[in-house]
DNA sequence: GATGAATGAGGGTTCATTCAT
DNA sequence: TATGAATGAACCCTCATTCAT
């Protein structure tokens, strides 16, 4: 962690900068110019940090989700309770600081481009996985063995779904409207996978 | 409905055009010039027919979306029970036809410029809002009232989490999943505000 | 003049038309589909009438420049004296209906284009060659034959440069003072080539 | 006058290749490819020094006139006569490295632009108001107060007048027949105003 | 005669990228 | 490291012009 030398710093400001700008501008409109603007740095510096625009827009979407994965990998380290680990998991995706329109706007751009370009398809690939898996294992400890993938894909789609709602127009939704939603069901999931165990799997 | 005159064929054949572009290229890619090839035509006439690039695509998104607009129409006036009418908006969405990959990413292509193309945002916020139309007059006989917009939305955003997701990974979901689970969420979350009313609407 | 077929009507519409155009939009700005619309017709037939846009142009130069062409004469057919047919030849150039800041405009665009349009050339220069011949025919009478044709050409550059003076800036001359400093200066050198025939002589 | 910089060098030659380019083709036919072309620079080059083919033109605007109002001002730094400063004025605007046909086109040109161009108007304004400034200041000495702005305006207008002659038609007038018409002209409004005061006052 | 569909050339402008300093 | 000059490719868009109806 030691590792900040002038470089990374400026690689980092970069990186942000390019998150930033992609927010109000989108991915046509976040330049290369824009961008070592809004960093306060020349044009040409940028692409001495970056190969090239696609690369700076790969780390743009490194940097953007890292401050996400920290907060749920910290909110867990802290949470035993399974059930907690979800709502864990669901709060962490619609703190203030996270679900605004401007950074949904900018998730938004990034995933038109991941058909396209194989490196954020990659990207989008680790954060699902992670995502996957911290809901999984806690899952297993809630509901059926055969139900758990499911519910495990529809949480995060859920969650996703309401990512792109703000995204396409603020003030469409709440975090808490979102939180809430999401925990009904699950724990509806949860009760229903309890009374009707054998009429869940049969379902499949 | 006579209205096919020469130039309304050519401006769908163009609409068409430009969403199958959009499919493989992003709009970035979707360019005139490639729209107009695929089209079978010049690059002049597009913008003989739609004053500019933004105008096309507006156009194919509306063109895009009255495919399922009418499949969701035909499948409810032929589906009188609320239950079913849920199941019915649900599968229109994940039929083979609509739910493709390639759709998918069209589809988020033209979401991520919502945010900066207020005509495409208003398209947006019609097709949001006929879904919930169709989903609240249906949720109404099933759920109680407080329980009844939120659920609609939940359903919604349960629905585009799997477009998009099968738009960043073709493969990762199929229809038949989406429906399964969601029609699980439903049904779930029916049950759950039958047999904790009371709970439910302390929960809001 | 009984040769007002449909066809004469047409054209003379649409010459007006393009001068129309001409005034607030420039050369440049002045499109066949504008023309076209100011005219109330449709694009196509504007071609249909005149070969190009040079020709179309052409015409609308001569259009213009035929109002006042007939002013002047009709004036001249009236006025003998000598000194009275200078008058009558500047104060045409500036009647209110003729010295209008659109009108310089438009006059200008076609100025500007005739270095590089053969035909206009050929129409400006049998416009300046009229007006040469009114004024030296008139001057003749009223001053030396040595400086007949300087005083000539003054008179008409310093017309010319009233129009562009207009033409530049709306509200930077009226006609009444160009009318009167240019009589001044006619009645300056009628009087100068009196009072020293020698001195101006030998200025040539 | 060290600031020659590199850029600043560029940004002369690309503003002279501008009015070069201009002489021949006009406005119109003045494209950025071939001004970079006859600065023997790329087509991109030209919009990294001007935002845009307007500013370059408005900067070739400033720099054409710059010579001649260098000229006059040396010129009349060393003029201390009042009648001798207006022969310096006319003088200057008729030498042949000014008075030649492909700059007047060009100068025409430009004019054409004025109306629909605030800074070509702004400059063209400066450019009239610091030659009326030099006649009025010259004239005051000369001629009665209530004559000094229309003579002023009057020897401008004539300037005008015989440049756009030669615009129109290259061999047309010589610089020489010019400047002596409108040094009659000056010395024909002097006497007059000696002669018949009270008559020049009452014309106004 | 009249319309407007269709073309294709070309223009201005933007931008990622390279390179010399 | 950092700058910004320079390039060249593309793109959107405009328009004169042609043609079928």
């Amino acid at each position: 962690m030691k590792l900040t030398r002038l470089s990374d710093i400026r690689r980092r400001e970069l990186r942000r900068a390019a998150f930033e700008v992609l927010q109000e501008q989108g991915m046509a409109g976040a330049t290369l110019e824009k961008v070592a603007a809004h960093a306060g740095a020349s044009k040409g510096i940028v692409l001495h940090y970056f190969r090239n625009k696609q690369e700076l827009f790969e780390h743009a979407m490194r940097e953007a989700n890292a401050g996400l994965g920290a907060a749920v990998a910290a909110r867990l380290a802290r949470t035993p309770d399974p059930r907690a680990r979800i709502s864990a998991v669901i709060e962490c995706n619609f703190e203030p600081r996270f679900f605004q329109p401007s950074i949904c706007h900018a998730w938004l751009s990034l995933c038109a481009e991941v058909p396209r370009d194989a490196t954020l398809a990659r990207i989008q690939r680790v954060i699902h996985a992670r995502m996957r898996s911290n809901l999984v294992s806690a899952l297993r400890a809630l509901v059926p063995p055969e139900a758990v993938e499911g519910l495990a894909l529809g949480i995060s789609a859920l969650i996703d779904g309401y990512w792109l709602r703000l995204g396409l127009r603020a003030g469409s939704v709440t975090g808490d409207d979102a939180v809430r939603q999401i925990n009904l069901y699950v724990d509806a999931m949860i009760d229903a996978s309890r009374a009707r165990p054998v009429a869940t799997a049969l379902a499949r």
